[in-house]
DNA sequence: AGCAATTAGTTAAACGTTTAACTTATAATT
DNA sequence: AATTATAAGTTAAACGTTTAACTAATTGCT
């Protein structure tokens, strides 16, 4: 059996409320008894009951981290390190974390994670796109939310982001500064704000150096970001015009894949045609060659919406905040001055 | 605030004590009563507290998942898929998944994941190869715990586990059939019994086929079993041997870096030389051909090692059990009968 | 010296469940 | 009709904390 509040209370002397006081380091306490109580607590490896501090604070201390399926199965573990980012923070704030996947398809049909329904968490972290139904499902709940990676529109939410436009400024700019003066863009769906805004930072970049925005050789659908996205892409482009020299992947997975149709097609990169991804999570030797991107802190992300969310628990604030964390350009061997 | 237990037997006129059975759903309440109760916990979305509950039952409802760090973050998901097995059959069984991750060079001055000292879990699953330091450790708790993908030698503990010898006689037999007769292994670390049961059923398949055992075309190191290990092997496999016609790779990430080897060196895969990986994680067209591997099933082996931790957790028992889990050939474009 | 203020601790209620032990009403058996 | 058995519920204690309200001892102030 663990050991309780009343065996460190038998030990040390004192009554339990002693003990209670000192784990929460409260001021009347002398520094004597802090001592006693605090070898007793050492001596029995007493830790307090997770649930027996629930039910008294009515809180769980867990936090729920939800994304989709998709998202998180994918091959490049961009929403894994967000998550070990937050876990890693979680323990800080003595916060669990649960994690959880909903469907990508969720509809309204679809139950919500049990520990929304059984009230199980203080507060909830959403990483990546998640489906409109699903944010509407969770306006009758009254937990703090921030949302990571991605912001409905409605500016209502508290969330951590990255600055996108900047980031898509910066790859474009490279691909400038090497020389490139027809650059095309690849992407998927343009509705995804972070889509958007880096395809946005590539126009800024694209029409601050004198060039123009040429439809022809920018590309999104709407499919999935993915590695079969961005092959079809690569062909579509180059199927339309055959004088690119670069290109600026919406990020790495859909880069890669555009890689590879170069590849199966005889483009050499980056002799014949440069390309830079967006993301920094595909660092293995398996990509040849080594693919330039724009790197994106993805553990920070995950550790800033944890430390909001821990002071949005502590303070029992619902007020919107927001954070925005800076990316870098990365040269590696995909990009080549002319 | 949430409804609690008392709502209810307000609403339904009964006493608490009723209110609790119904959801319990004994046998002492009449179908009268009990649909009174339903019908009021229904309207108030009641359900019960979790920490109220796990304070009179002792327990806390949660089950650690642990891996290692790289483990989780490697470019396959393959622990990831096992780890929302885990999740998904939690849910049938009323538990919570708590995941963290460890050093993967966890040493005895580390501190243990906060949730085992805190006691805040009725169980761990340990998925994948984890130092053993950290498993010495786990020795002074008396949790049940169950291995996934790995199981330390002492055969005290549970597991799930893959047939890795029968897979491994799969894929080099199907090589076979195919007309090669010069198959060389490759693999990461052979202490690892994954690795080494593979390589294992790879030497039961080629004796069998009454082939000898080359040792000039095995190759093993202890670095990590993934990409760029894959490259390396293979370069050392071709620098020794030139008339290998085929390759087993002990996982599919190695296999992919082999393929990268070959790719880059003019070796056509599979005219000149056909490969087949283990695990099966790469399904995307960004590696070309498509990769004949031998299939694990993933999701499976974390839903199996969930429903024993269940089992275990709900009669107590501290009992030894093992799952093994049948394997399939998945033959693609890898490979090709000569 | 007499009173107020401060310090250092204790008491006891509350949080929301579960469940053994008890009660009461009805049915079955002798 | 008296006794026993069964059915259907209720009572109350317990789980391990937190914290407001209280007490008692000491110190400070006039």
């Amino acid at each position: 059996m663990n050991p309780t509040i009343k065996d460190v209370a038998k030990m040390a002397n004192v009554s339990i409320a002693t003990v209670s006081l000192v784990v929460h380091n409260h001021k009347r306490i002398s520094q004597e008894t802090k001592d006693k109580v605090l070898s007793a607590i050492e001596q029995l490896n007493y830790h307090p009951s997770h649930s027996a501090r629930g039910l008294v604070r009515r809180n769980s201390g867990n936090v729920g981290f939800i994304l989709t399926d998709d998202h998180f199965l994918r091959t490049e573990p961009f929403y894994t390190h967000i998550f070990i980012g937050s876990e890693f923070e979680a323990h800080e704030n003595e916060l669990y974390v649960l994690l959880t996947t909903i469907n990508s398809d969720y509809n309204i049909n679809n139950k919500l994670p049990r520990f929304i329904l059984e009230r199980n968490v203080d507060g909830l972290i959403i990483a990546g796109k998640v489906p409109s139904p699903f944010i509407d499902q969770l306006s009758k709940y009254s937990f703090p939310i921030i949302f990571v990676d991605y912001l409905p529109n409605t500016n209502k939410y508290s969330g951590v982001m990255i600055d996108n436009v900047k980031g898509g400024e910066l790859a474009t700019e490279h691909l400038i500064r090497c020389g490139n003066n027809v650059i095309a863009f690849i992407g998927g769906d343009i509705e995804h704000p972070s889509i958007r805004d880096r395809f946005n930072g590539y126009k800024n970049s694209i029409e601050k150096a004198g060039l123009n925005v040429n439809n022809e050789i920018i590309d999104y659908t709407e499919d999935y970001p993915g590695r079969p996205n961005g092959y079809n892409a690569a062909e579509r482009l180059f199927s339309r015009s055959k004088n690119i020299t670069a290109i600026f992947a919406c990020n790495d997975a859909m880069a890669v894949g555009a890689m590879q149709y170069m590849k199966d097609n005889g483009i050499r990169i980056p002799y014949d045609c440069s390309i830079i991804g967006f993301d920094d999570v595909v660092s293995d030797n398996a990509i040849d060659p080594a693919l330039s991107t724009i790197r994106v802190p993805k553990m920070e992300m995950g550790t800033e919406a944890m430390k909001l969310m821990a002071q949005m628990i502590k303070n029992n604030s619902k007020e919107c905040r927001r954070v925005l964390l800076p990316v870098d350009l990365i040269v590696r061997d995909s990009t080549k001055r002319i």
